[in-house]
DNA sequence: TCCGTTTTGTAGTTGCCACTCCATTTTGTC
DNA sequence: GACAAAATGGAGTGGCAACTACAAAACGGA
């Protein structure tokens, strides 16, 4: 059966001008979603942030919820592509301790504010938003995939013991991870994350 | 110098048929803002759930925020309260166990919606309502005193070695859960709470 | 059985915020 | 430079949800 472009009309094209538009306003969302969280950012916060019009955010965007999956995007591939720097070489205890400085280091720059930005979407999200959900389950599954291929690759240098379950260890880590941000977001203190991650990392220094 | 009564006005006094009501409204805001999300609950659905009318709940409650904190304290008794019953009788592998077993079933109840009721109403208020983000701070601070308080007898009992920092690895611990319960959430799996808090007690086994 | 206080019912109203409309300007292509 | 498509400006508007006004009923202590 032919497909009718009257029921699935062509995608809209961009242009180059219209494609950094759009970018502008993703990254003023995604920075107003994360301090205030995504129901506390109104559109036209982010329409001032942005530096555009209504018509223009209406124009790349069917409606908020479009939006916030774009900030979804944004985010995923902002932070796994931060982490995904250190751990791509994750080979070694040095390079795991690399991992951790940066996972504190990211936090401490924002005074702790907002936490992490996936795992802040995802609790918002979870709930109200089944395809938000959805999507922020794929980053944290693609999240975890990048530190368990990680953890086979220490395995493989001898760095870890040659039974490791990598698949539920990258898990337990992550989740340390997630928790410990949360903690520190609510605290205000940078502590918990590195308290917690730091137990996930003497955790698997007992499995040499 | 003297308290006027007028600046400072006496607090209001309620019948035991009015703390009634206000307990059915805030059981009925804690669940609605659990299942939904904080900003998803509309004070009509808690009305209608509540079975109160609109001039009751503002009879009993100056604002919305004002219902959010005792939602708070309210989810902070039911929670800890239930840690509670397991946790002041932790002194060993056994009773950690346990306690273990009780997070697991209790996400599981619910089909992992919602997570964990106070690490869900932190993520979301964080950044949004100060008095809030203190308050559940403090249920956090509570929460993990007593895992603290169960380490230590552990270490008593000579079920832990004596120069464990119970302080940070009760902090670690309240991690993990936090963080296994958001990515159970968001999976919609118990895998993730289940492998991040039986690495806890792994870690803690090599402490013996 | 009063009478003041607390509790409740109903019917608004108000403000905000997501979203729309339509005109205009800019851009890309032939 | 002509023409269509894309991008933008900016003043709306409509709906919804938090909140209010006011009066009636129930209650509780002398």
């Amino acid at each position: 059966m032919a497909v009718s472009n009257l029921e699935y009309p062509a995608v809209r094209t961009f242009t180059a001008k219209g494609l950094a538009t759009r970018e502008r306003i993703v990254v003023a969302a995604s920075s107003l979603m994360l301090e205030h969280g995504v129901d506390a950012a109104k559109l036209e916060d982010i329409q001032a942030e942005a530096r555009v019009s209504a018509s223009q955010l209406y124009h790349y965007f069917e409606d908020k919820s479009a939006l916030i999956l774009a900030v979804i995007d944004h985010q995923t591939d902002a932070v796994l592509g931060m982490h995904r720097q250190i751990l791509v070489r994750l080979d070694s205890f040095t390079a795991l301790q690399e991992w951790r400085d940066l996972i504190v280091a990211s936090i401490e720059s924002n005074q702790c504010v907002g936490g992490c930005p996936l795992g802040s979407l995802a609790s918002g999200l979870a709930e109200s938003d089944p395809l938000a959900r959805a999507a922020l389950a794929k980053s944290f599954a693609e999240w975890q995939r990048m530190l368990r291929v990680g953890l086979e690759t220490m395995r493989d240098h001898g760095e870890l013991r040659a039974d490791i379950d990598a698949e539920s260890l990258s898990l337990s880590i992550l989740a340390s991870v997630q928790g410990g941000l949360l903690l520190s977001q609510t605290r205000r203190d940078s502590d918990a994350v590195r308290a917690s991650v730091d137990m996930a990392i003497a955790y698997l220094k007992t499995l040499r």
